[in-house]
DNA sequence: AGTCACTTGTGAATGCGTTCACAAAATCGC
DNA sequence: GCGATTTTGTGAACGCATTCACAAGTGACT
């Protein structure tokens, strides 16, 4: 009744969907202990590898798990909040199975506790510094975006090539050149990149990320990105997103198509 | 070497995820004849149920083969095609071969006959009417951009719920007030609804385009929207995508991560 | 015509992710 | 205390997706 469509594979495609991060070899190895310790008893799992489509949808229970305690919420159960997140009950489980067991029989889950450990799990305590490259139309609206800051980033940079853009302040940053990407990626300690260049700019801003170290790009340029092994790129794009859904119409208006199942 | 991320879990994300479509019963009735007719004596195939993943990648397939179209080549290997799309190229072939029969055994694919394929597959003939509603920071430069016209969909609508917004002009159409909504899906046929408002505005306004006819949705709020059967919601959700990254960036940290591996 | 090098298309194998279904906990009412 | 009720946590079944590996075409060259 309320699923969201998972990304599509790997960048949400080839990535995408918005799915999968593009990782090396997965590293099966025996579990080792985690760092943060579990608080009272519970301190087992925070192991090794959590899958792929778990930490996507991690993401989505935080969401949700905030309004829920905004709204003053304390507990909440496996159907209720699957149903606020669009998936199914027993997924759900499965998932925060992976970060321990945090959730009480017959009860539930404190949402506080939850939003806890999902926070931990994701690395959202540490909120990393992030730097925008062009910033043009796009990179306009996303370097105004509260969304960064409310959901445990640091918009710490913005960079351009255009001389005419450089010096302009946004939300507070000045905007500098993105020659100097380099000194800026090791002085403010940048840990992700976002790209929002034209497509044709974007392996070159992306090579020269990596070359400084950046190891996470969120990729909104219509190019697929070639980095080395260990880097993440994840992308977000438009078009595809649209595609996809030019492919399902199509699909409905076909005789014999779903919709007749239906009624 | 140059894998991209799936999307996610319903949202590839996500759903996304980023990854699929919000999809009912899945329909798996005998084969249907398709409306286009395959010229030449290739005509079978463009069944039924295209994988989701696979229709995600053909977006992929169709950005990578637009610019070697443009470059003037007129014939490429799955081997060439897949390392261009980051994808494996037993994948691509796969991928591929759901369309149909369109490559040649020793020699290859040629362009011209794939874009044409995955196009009418896609439904990209028909260029599909976007109506955007909520028209602020991002929604301006949405409306702005070109990426639309180029990839076979046309930006027929403007809507925002702000008087104080309704009348500006952005990139030749005119801001209309929101509550002529349902006017404008039916006088412009609108088949593709984007949703660029706040969160708390997102269910309703979706609410309001599903009332509509309307059965594809693509959100920027970073909200779950609920929907009934039959309806396609996509999510583009910003800091889901970070907060992935940020999964993985933790992770490397750590001793016995997947880095220490590699050397 | 025959060989060689190349590349597609696809069965089979494997892996990943979701869903089912239920036993094991926990609370509540009596 | 105890049984009824609720809800978690998870083994097992299932289905989808990726990858392997190779037989079957195709063109080029001789
Ligand atoms: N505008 C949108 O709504 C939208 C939506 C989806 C995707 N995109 C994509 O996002 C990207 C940006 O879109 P836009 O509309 O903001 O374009 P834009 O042309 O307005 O902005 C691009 C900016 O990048 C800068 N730039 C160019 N080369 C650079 C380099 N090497 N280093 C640093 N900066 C550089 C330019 O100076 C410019 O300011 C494009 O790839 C576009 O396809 C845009
Ligand atoms: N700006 C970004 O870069 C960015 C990035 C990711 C996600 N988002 C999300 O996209 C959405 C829009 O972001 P924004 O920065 O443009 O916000 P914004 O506040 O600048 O724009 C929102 C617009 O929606 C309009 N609106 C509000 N309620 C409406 C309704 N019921 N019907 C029609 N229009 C309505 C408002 O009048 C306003 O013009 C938000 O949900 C935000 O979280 C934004």
């Amino acid at each position: 009744m309320t699923d969201q469509h998972p990304s599509t594979p790997d960048e949400a495609l080839p990535g995408e969907p918005s799915g999968g991060v593009r990782r090396a070899r997965a590293a099966l190895g025996r579990a080792v202990r985690s760092t943060l310790p579990g608080r009272g008893e519970a301190r087992r799992a925070e192991e090794r590898t959590l899958p792929e489509a778990t930490v996507a949808r991690l993401a989505v229970y935080l969401r949700v798990l905030s309004v829920l305690a905004e709204q003053g919420v304390t507990t909440v159960s496996s159907e209720e909040l699957a149903a606020a997140a669009g998936v199914n009950s027993a997924n759900l489980r499965k998932d925060l199975s992976h970060l321990g067991s945090y959730g009480t029989r017959g009860v539930g889950y404190e949402v506080a506790v939850l939003v806890d450990r999902i926070e931990g799990t994701l690395g959202l305590t540490r909120r990393l510094a992030v730097a925008l490259i062009g910033v043009g139309n796009l990179g306009h609206a996303l370097a105004g975006y509260g969304g960064f800051a409310t959901r445990g980033f640091h918009i710490a940079a913005l960079l351009d090539a255009d001389p005419a853009r450089v010096g302009e302040r946004i939300a507070g940053l000045t905007v500098r050149h993105s020659d100097e990407l380099p000194a800026v990626i090791r002085e403010l300690d940048i840990a992700i990149g976002v790209i929002a260049t034209p497509a044709h700019a974007a392996q070159d801003v992306c090579d020269q990320l990596v070359a400084c170290g950046v190891t996470s790009i969120l990729n909104f340029a219509p190019a697929v990105l070639a980095v080395p092994d260990g880097v993440d790129v994840r992308k977000v794009d438009l078009a595809i997103e649209l595609q996809i859904l030019s492919f399902h119409e199509q699909r409905k208006l076909r005789p014999g198509g779903p919709l007749e199942d239906v009624g």
